[in-house]
DNA sequence: CGATTATATGGAATCAGATTCCGTTTAGCA
DNA sequence: TGCTAAACGGAATCTGATTCCATATAATCG
């Protein structure tokens, strides 16, 4: 009975049909939530991947679980950018075009931002996720560009990427233009020397 | 002390019970809000006030009237702040003051945030009471920094504002300080010149 | 290929919380 | 004190989440 560790990461084999199901469902998650939110009902959708509602909670246990696996891959995309914003920008207009990439990324996954703040204790794997993968990163950027001289060194990067991903998160009132300009001016906060 | 107004367009004066309840569901929720937050069963607020459901209804129909009815003395305390600010500060301390003064009221407040930022239609109320209350005296502030060369002229003063209340949303993740420093940083954007 | 078995499935049943409805109670008043 | 409109409480209803299990099927083996 030492078969605890097959939760997923394909050590078990998964039957032909079960994947088949899990991709729909990941199809028909990814498109429901663009539209409707991350509070989707869930039967909105189990009925568009075509399966019950029993299947997608066999799948998916938890509604994290779904979104993560739909923004994982985004989220490692925008953490991977950052490698070529380095090796062709100065060190500041790397940190600067990165951030605007993290906007992007939270205001196109409509659910990110939503489910990351939700305080929900059940959607705490995300928050672990999603940070673990990109606070060294935004770390590394801060640290490169306070070495050069141009902005302040004072700043936490975790602090700053929550700030940032909240600002970013898509609502009633506000748009991405608006998320950017935001986080401009914390960019330029940050190339302000510091202040009493 | 001024003297509860009719909560809506009628003029009827509330019996004496009804007024009473009401005061005690809105006592009951506010302390039910801090504690678990808005999205606290109505139950359990109908409960701590003493009353059934049906009454608690009766005197708030959607939640965010009842959220509102909370928030609205905290917000307008806050707008009438500035005043007391601009009389005695240069008005780019001003600025800077109020504005960590709206961070004590989101985080002390912890059904504001969500509320605010939720996108649900039916909380339409709630943002467009607060943002109309507190915009047009975000706006002076920023006027009169920039009039005096302290800051530049180019933010628009709401979006600065559902900026600044977005970093200040409490959740899992940040606390009190963290938003402090967050908005802070905006505020230092401010006095950087525009760059390009 | 057919039998066997562990997996996987669908949706009915159950559960939780929101909202409505209506028979009963009560404040206000003559 | 009696009358009436206002207010009350909570049962009934509705909506959506989550669990459960009898049935179906992919994979394996002789």
């Amino acid at each position: 009975m030492v078969e605890q560790q097959e939760k997923d990461s394909g050590i078990r084999p998964l039957r032909a049909d079960a994947r088949r199901n899990s991709e729909a469902i990941l199809n028909a998650a990814a498109e429901v939530f663009d539209t409707l939110g991350v509070e989707a009902p869930v039967k909105v959708i189990a009925d568009k991947a075509g399966v019950g509602v029993g299947t997608l909670y066999r799948h998916f246990p938890q509604r994290p679980d779904l979104i993560k696996a739909i923004i994982q891959k985004e989220v490692d995309a925008c953490a991977d950018a950052a490698m070529v914003l380095v090796a062709n920008e100065e060190p500041v207009d790397a940190l600067a075009k990165w951030m605007q990439r993290l906007v992007d990324l939270v205001a196109t996954k409509r659910g990110l931002g939503p489910a990351l703040h939700s305080g929900n204790a059940a959607y705490q794997s995300l928050p672990d996720y999603v940070f673990g993968r990109l606070t060294p990163v935004l770390s590394g950027l801060l640290d490169a560009a306070a070495a050069s001289g141009s902005i302040r060194s004072d700043v936490d990067a975790k602090e700053l990427l929550i700030a940032c991903m909240r600002v970013a998160t898509p609502a009633s009132e506000g748009d991405v233009a608006q998320a950017r300009r935001m986080v401009a001016l914390m960019i330029d906060g940050l190339r302000m020397p510091r202040n009493g």
